[in-house]
DNA sequence: CGAGTTTGACCGGCGC
DNA sequence: GCGCCGGTCAAACTCG
């Protein structure tokens, strides 16, 4: 967040000695000048408090949620291990995205089970280090499942899975025959304008189309507003383990470093999401409108 | 007419 | 062994 600020002074500076040229070309007084400067000042930190107290804000909500996502997992995994009964939990995709979280699941099993949690978590060990799951903004409306991340998709199938009343779509690369990376989209339970893609596997040939990867990158991004950071936070833990994951939508070009620090790409995508929802903010945008006609109209009436 | 999508049938794993 | 469920197949269908 300091980097934001920063720039915030800069960019406060860059104004004032803007102002301060025109203002001695203009041969005004100087007390006009530092009561200008003053102004601009007062202005700046005003904003700098409001920047500083919406990164708190965001930065608490930031925690609870954070805290909110591992009680959950908790609560997930004691679920799965603390009752007697074997049958499979109806929240698959629970286990698998705690299971890249976290490596695997190792959880408190009794002996009669570690045999066969041995032997099905050495075979699902192979799939699931290769499992991640994306989170794309859709319009509401939209009902269609396909999800623009710049690989071509072949529909193999749909069904209507027991824990989402929303069809779950299967696609499969049609990229390279020789792919076999799978893709399950379907609406998110909760927000129905959300769809998760789930990934199986990892392509063995480079991304079709650059071109098409970066629509899909600006429409994630542009349409990501409210969710993006959502996802992001839930996501953040096991996008550091699995830098291909969500990663390789917003960054591709740096996902070559798998141990690279995740913290300033998420201040960096912080800083996007916070201009984008202040630039689709009517208030914000009509303010910084009257604001700039009004220093517009202020340096003409000087100027005169 | 070919490529892609839809959708019901089928298969295999798992719990009871 | 039976039923449930998720995943896959493939014939029918649609569209450009």
């Amino acid at each position: 967040m300091d980097q934001y600020s920063s720039s915030l002074v800069d960019t406060s500076l860059d104004l004032t000695i803007g102002i301060t040229r025109m203002r001695v070309e203009e041969d005004s007084t100087t007390t006009a000048l530092v009561d200008e400067l003053k102004r601009v000042n007062a202005e700046n930190k005003k904003l700098s408090e409001m920047l500083t107290l919406m990164c708190d804000n965001y930065n608490v909500l930031r925690k609870q949620l954070m805290e909110y996502v591992n009680k959950s997992n908790n609560m997930a995994e004691r679920d799965q291990t603390s009752p007697p009964k074997k049958r499979k939990s109806p929240a698959r995709d629970d286990a698998v995205s705690s299971a890249v979280v976290g490596g695997l699941s190792e959880s408190s099993s009794t002996d009669q089970d570690d045999q066969y949690l041995c032997k099905k978590q050495r075979e699902e060990t192979v799939v699931k280090e290769k499992v991640s799951r994306v989170y794309y903004k859709t319009e509401a409306s939209d009902t269609t499942l396909v999800v623009k991340d710049g690989y071509q998709w072949r529909k193999y199938g749909q069904k209507v899975t027991r824990d989402n009343p929303s069809p779950r779509a299967y696609f499969k690369c049609a990229c390279a025959p020789s792919c076999s990376v799978k893709k399950k989209v379907q609406r998110s339970v909760e927000d129905q304008s959300v769809l998760v893609a789930t990934y199986e596997g990892e392509h063995n040939h480079p991304m079709p189309s650059q071109i098409d990867s970066n629509n899909g990158l600006n429409r994630y991004i542009s349409l990501g507003g409210p969710v993006a950071p959502a996802a992001a936070a839930s996501n953040g833990s096991y996008s550091l383990a699995k830098p291909v994951t969500t990663v390789d939508l917003t960054e591709s070009k740096k996902v070559t470093s798998p141990s690279r620090i995740e913290f300033p790409e998420v201040q960096k995508l912080l800083v996007e999401q916070m201009a984008s929802s202040l630039t689709k903010d009517p208030n914000f945008t009509a303010a910084l409108a009257a604001a700039v006609t009004g220093r517009l109209y202020q340096q003409n009436q000087t100027e005169k």
